[in-house]
DNA sequence: TTCTCAAAAATTGAATACAAAATTGCCGAT
DNA sequence: ATCGGCAATTTTGTATTCAATTTTTGAGAA
């Protein structure tokens, strides 16, 4: 479609990409099967180019692969997630920090933008875009401290953990409250007031941590192992 | 050899473990271009499991892929290799404030003989053994905080980093104060002494990156972009 | 009916062969 | 000596084929 005849990105990058992207706009359930020989169809690419993709998004904790089982999208137990938000808090917050004193208008206005697309996906109630954009403006706001290698991992922590909240805020009617929030750090970033607005997100994920704590002890039981049944 | 007729393991995650411990071993300088078909050759394994495990490694940081250009060595810049250093401080200092309180004998005799095989590969000048030692030192030190994606991020951002410390303490000759710090760090944990431990962690990461800062001030111009020319 | 076990079907893993696209290096012309 | 272009190497992608393993199906027995 855009570039059929000359593939200037490579056919395993652009099924990864992809299928990154349709997994995290959170298309297929967590534990659904991939086959191959479907979904590089679907593609239209063959298995080998599909299996690479697979194995780089099995290492970026996307899919989980099983020896002669195939693929299946990631599962994270609660405290699997409950770990993973915990390291979430301690590198966004040292990130916040450092980027705060750096940010310019710039940066500020960019945040600002996901937040009103944040706003819009949320009334049209787009879950899958509202997860995306969430990463977003988290990133947007680390952008500043001019550390691409620790964005990088703060964005892989994210597209596995936002499974898992974006599905307890959307359950638990918490959307209002994850905005104000969202505008509440952007205006302490505003203000260059870097301890408020580090301390303001780590509570900010904390609340999502605990809120998930809590709909798992009322929902214990009701789906498999995993966190999430189905979604969507 | 051990097991040619029935493959448990996939030969894709054979390979991939053979070229990270290669890899890890320090067997090719940073940068160096990874040829698909000599290695599938060396490997004995056609090209389609080879870039598979390619492409796992370069999700992990360990190869760096270009599109049409093939697989190198992953190479990192001096800012690249502290960010990580920064993180690992984050990340390691939290896990070990948990760790301690529950560590029982096994985990303390689990790390001291790691200790003493430490010793033995510095009194041999083993750098690959050394540097790999070192890695699983400090994750035995961890295992007791129970959280095993935590401590998996942290042996990526090892594996990654381990390079670059690794060949500074080489040609600095820190080997022995390194030793010393680990002696001395076993010994905090020893004594639940959590607090101290973490303290004393903290300077120890931070030693080997003013270490290695210093080190690049002293050279810098010597060698191509990355940190490292040559090794071993 | 339900359970168990064996055969069949489906799926994954892997090798090989072949084609196409891009990069690299080399060679000659200006 | 520099620039442009051609050829060789290398990477990338597809198709086909086959082996090994898992899953499903189904038949027979309790």
């Amino acid at each position: 479609m855009t570039q059929a005849n000359t593939p200037r990105q490579t056919l395993t990058s652009a099924t990864t990409d992809a299928l990154r992207q349709r997994i995290l706009m959170g298309e297929w359930p967590a534990g659904t099967q991939l086959r191959q020989e479907a979904l590089s169809k679907e593609l239209g690419v063959s298995r080998v180019p599909l299996r690479e993709a697979l194995r780089q998004l099995e290492a970026e904790g996307l899919v989980a692969i099983t020896e002669r089982r195939g693929a299946v999208i990631a599962q994270l137990s609660l405290p699997e997630v409950l770990e993973l938000l915990r390291v979430r808090v301690l590198l966004e917050c040292d990130m916040l920090l450092e980027a705060v004193p750096r940010q310019t208008q710039a940066d500020l206005d960019a945040a600002g933008a996901f937040l009103a697309q944040f706003e819009d996906a949320l009334h049209r109630r787009d879950v899958g875009t509202w997860g995306i954009l969430n990463c977003r403006f988290h990133l947007a706001l680390y952008q500043a401290a001019n550390r691409p290698q620790t964005l990088a991992l703060i964005e892989q922590l994210h597209n596995r953990t936002d499974r898992y909240t974006r599905m307890q805020i959307l359950l638990t009617n918490f959307s209002d409250r994850a905005h104000r929030e969202h505008s509440e750090m952007l205006e302490l970033c505003r203000r260059k007031d870097a301890v408020s607005a580090a301390a303001f997100l780590r509570q900010h994920i904390l609340n999502a941590e605990e809120a998930l704590e809590a709909w798992h002890q009322t929902h214990q039981g009701e789906s498999g192992r995993g966190v999430a049944a189905r979604q969507a």
